[in-house]
DNA sequence: ACCTGAACACCGTTCAAGT
DNA sequence: ACCTGAACACCGTTCAAGT
């Protein structure tokens, strides 16, 4: 008679879906290996998640809600806005350490209609404008704020993926980066 | 008595596996899809490649030959450093554009073992280290030169998965971050 | 209202059998 | 020496039936 309590939620579906992420990759995000570690047969994540790309697309966008918190949390407005890019390049370097399949997914082709939502993705970039549009004014925020992102999404995605097998130091790469970057924020600002 | 002679090749495979990427994603690149295009049957393929990873692989290492190719062609050792990062920068965003899936691949985290052969890296590089060391010098080449691939493949994997969302113009950022770059070599080769 | 077992189409892979 | 059909394990997904 009393219909039965879920035995499962969408956000420990989705906990679940990152850790097997970052443990095995996109290909280890399988609906029977996501089920068995929420407790459930595959058949019934079917009522929490329309299908499988739904579900990776909800690890994206958990991804970015959790990278836009992180930058944000870090960030000093008070401070000066060089330090506050050293500090956001820093950040986002560590969150992609720390979950570098997910980060990389973040600017991924997922499916066909799959997008990331306006939201997430407004939170993820907050952070990266606000700092742009102190080091370059606010008309030039945007594309500065791309170039930053690129930079640093570019170089984590690179560094995760084990790119760099030339030898020498992968630190004073992202710092030679970092610096370059502002050095030529500092060299236009005057122009 | 005569052995039947191949009905396909490793070279139509991997032809064939690319144009699937490119059209449908990676998902596209089934081993059943690959068999109907280059006509035969799938078990047929795995007396060219030992399987869908190796598949993969191959069209990666293809990829890199591939811009490799393109951007030492593009490259003049006679025009000055700046002009050729420009040169290098635009290359690259128009083999991106021409074959976004199979770049975004190029620095993707693929199977576990699963890493780009010695050989395509480095022809992959080359043109890239090239310029940096016009730019930089030699001894500052190898981090300058992943800078600047940072951020042209990070810029070019966001552009190419949908991530410019909030107007404004794409051309106008990548040209500020090509100027960034420049400018900050520039002020630096005087400190 | 959520969960399950059974079923289906599809995919990667192997292998004995053909030529 | 390469190709094929048959077979197997696995995966995503649906749905009628349970509680």
């Amino acid at each position: 008679m009393s219909p039965t309590p879920a035995r499962t939620s969408r956000e420990r579906i989705v906990a679940e879906g990152l850790s097997l992420l970052e443990s095995g990759g996109l290909d280890a995000v399988t609906m029977a290996a996501v089920a068995e570690r929420v407790g459930v047969k595959p058949a019934s994540l079917y009522k929490h998640v329309r299908d499988r790309s739904a579900l990776v697309g909800a690890l994206v966008e958990a991804t970015a809600v959790a990278i836009g918190r992180d930058l944000a949390a870090d960030d000093d407005p008070a401070a000066a806005p060089r330090a506050r890019l050293t500090s956001l390049a820093h950040g986002y370097r560590a969150f992609a350490t720390a979950h570098p399949r997910a980060t990389a997914l973040l600017f991924a082709h997922l499916g066909e209609g799959v997008s990331l939502g306006a939201e997430p993705s407004r939170a993820a970039a907050a952070p990266v404008l606000a700092v742009a549009a102190a080091l370059a004014g606010p008309d030039r925020a945007l594309p500065v704020a791309r170039v930053l992102t690129a930079f640093v999404h570019g170089f984590t995605t690179m560094e995760s993926a084990g790119a760099f097998r030339l030898g020498g130091s992968v630190d004073e790469a992202f710092e030679t980066g970092v610096a370059l970057l502002a050095d030529g924020l500092a060299g236009r600002r005057g122009a």
